[in-house]
DNA sequence: CTTGACCCTGTAGTTACCTACAAGGTGTAG
DNA sequence: CTACACCTTGTAGGTAACTACAGGGTCAAG
């Protein structure tokens, strides 16, 4: 829980400091404390929150969603049902995003069997191709 | 493989006609054969692989992502260690994906479990909640 | 043979998410 | 006390991916 300055959590993050405080603008990030000064002082929740943003984007959330996600945690006026709820809506996304990503997984994957490792002319590659086109990627 | 219109292939994917001239002026969709009018005629080949842009956008794959891909498939000037080599790179970014999704399942699910679902004051949640942000959300 | 739903090109506007200044204050090493 | 790297706010610019016209041509039903 050590403190740091705005700079030190964009290197600990590899976030940069204006997309933080973008984020902070927008509601992503909740306001840190100042000190006198009026600089920003983060804990190492900060940086935790940081990297689950990037991680959750990459995966295809929103900021918008990925805030839906951290009002299941921060949501001080939530009874359990309703967090409950919300959890249970999120995990059928996520599940559902999961069963997509291995279908999808399991076309390139038949594609690479299909596909000898060893150099091969085009022609032969070609009507893999064409198989692979019919069969469609079907994800 | 009934050929169709853009406004036929747009009603039959979701996607607007607007967007579909819009790939296919940005390389993600090949340019169709065109009636003496000029009208676009796609064949249900078209449709498959406009579903499959929509999925693999939502799972979080950029435009450009998506059309590397497709030259797995469609590139007529590449040799099968070249497909084969690619199609691995992209199997081993797809593990990763649904590795991190079910990492997050794992956490969110860890959330449910603590959560039951009846109805609850919320102090109870609170200190779940307080535990999560503690644990981490750990994605 | 007109009406209305469709299509064309081209350009401009929108949203989400940053990213880059400008103009100036803060903190610390030498 | 002077560099110099850091911080502040505010505003403006950039990219990806659409989305919405304008101005006009096409086609099938009645």
């Amino acid at each position: 829980m050590k403190a740091m300055t705005i700079g030190k959590l964009s290197k600990a993050t590899g976030v940069g400091t204006e997309t933080i405080r973008y984020y902070e603008r927008n509601g992503f990030l909740p306001a840190p404390e100042r000190l006198p000064s009026g600089y920003r002082v983060y804990s190492s929740d900060a940086a935790k929150r940081l990297k689950f943003i990037k991680e959750a984007q990459a995966l295809g959330f929103t900021l918008s969603e990925i805030s839906e996600l951290f009002a299941l945690t921060d949501d001080p006026g939530a009874d359990c049902a309703d967090v409950n709820a919300r959890a249970a809506a999120k995990l059928t996304e996520i599940d559902e995003k999961i069963e997509r990503l291995t279908r999808m997984r399991e076309s390139l994957d038949r594609l690479s069997r299909y596909c000898p490792a060893d150099e091969h002319p085009i022609t032969e590659c070609s009507i893999i191709n064409h198989l692979y086109g019919k069969a469609g990627f079907d994800a």
